[in-house]
DNA sequence: TGATCTATAACATGATTATGTGGTTGACTA
DNA sequence: TAGTCAACCACATAATCATGTTATAGATCA
């Protein structure tokens, strides 16, 4: 028996989720709530292992209220429940550890499969979520800006000066004279257009040069 | 009719995948292959707008197919196929732009609707593997180590010196004597265990201090 | 009230960095 | 074959940075 919590505020949507999950085998709704107001004490109370939780309540909305209850407890599955694969509202709940995020024009039968798959460590959502999650993730990864092609020597003094080297260092670990050095640094900063070491090391942070 | 391409050494399942998908209605097999040798010039012959893709495949693997159809194509949906829900090989197909992750495993009926979904723009993934790409993602954005506890003033200068300003200059900016500049550099080299401007500016962008 | 912390400031010295100018070698290429 | 470029090296000078020591004023806190 999956024990369910339901936070919604929409009384009639409530009524028939709690209706359909109560209506299920294995399935049981504990209590339902309008919005996140008391929701630390309301999880402690019931100790559900599954929360439904919708995004847009008066008060205290869904994320809020998934950030109280990640305060406290980090077992209970929380699945985000919307109307609309928002950009923003999915990149936030997932940073503060939503465990699942799905659309309300789910299908009931599927909505249960969900509930299932949370509670048992599965991270459910819909197919149009997953999309842009992975758009995310790819931006985070990709977002490498322009070359500046430095050549591989340069890219290796640049990679010692981010390490913290000082020059004397730098050219006692090429092998190389400490003008040599001087040099390959200049050149680096005509390639970034830059003129302090500081700020090599900062872009070569920004682009991923390193 | 969503046209499919399968890519699978598994003689047996190959041919088992074809069948299952040449037998449901509004499917069809265009080619199925044994591993990605050719993969771009079958991708361009064929014109397939889904691939079912194992990752596990000799000579040429499906990550590496992946990113050589990136390379030439980027509309076609690719649905990533592997036994086991592997972190490494999860990060490394979504960062290469796949459109879906989904294990040998999945039910028939279920793998036709996810190839539907692939085709409409979804990403479908199965529940374990969105799990993964969840925990990765948030690992992404709280890997905020420590805090060093930096006065406000300390922040600002440290936020100067990222940008590339010099002593001088940020005494200006902060209508500050130059030498307090240095006092509060001292401190934050201190707090922040390290002993160059350099190192001060790799470490703020590490640790996400700025 | 005394201890502690932050922000402010000064002075001094040696190390490091930024910049300019100049050169050699070897590899690749139009 | 002349031109370009990466990699190497040298000398010189001014600016900047790292470090030490010392000190005052105000805020916070036990």
């Amino acid at each position: 028996m999956i024990k369910v919590m339901l936070y919604e505020d929409n009384p009639q949507l409530r009524e028939g989720l709690t209706m359909l999950i109560n209506g299920s085998d294995g399935f049981e709704v504990l209590a339902a709530f309008k919005n996140c107001e008391n929701v630390i004490e309301e999880v402690e109370a019931y100790r559900p292992e599954v929360i439904l939780m919708d995004i847009d309540m008066p008060v205290v909305n869904g994320i809020e209220g998934l950030k109280k209850i990640r305060e406290v407890n980090a077992d209970v599955k929380i699945l985000m429940l919307t109307v609309f694969d928002d950009n923003k509202n999915v990149f936030q709940a997932i940073s503060n550890g939503a465990n699942g995020y799905i659309l309300k024009k789910t299908p009931p039968a599927r909505l249960l499969e969900y509930i299932s798959e949370a509670q048992t460590g599965g991270a459910p959502m819909t197919a149009s979520i997953a999309t842009q999650v992975l758009k995310m993730f790819s931006a985070m990864n990709n977002e490498k800006g322009e070359d500046y092609n430095l050549s591989d020597r340069e890219k290796q003094v640049l990679q010692l000066l981010v390490e913290g080297y000082s020059y004397k260092m730098i050219a006692s670990e090429m092998y190389i004279a400490i003008d040599t050095v001087r040099s390959h640094i200049k050149k680096i900063y005509e390639k970034l257009h830059v003129n302090s070491k500081s700020e090599a090391v900062a872009k070569a942070f920004k682009d991923k040069i390193v």
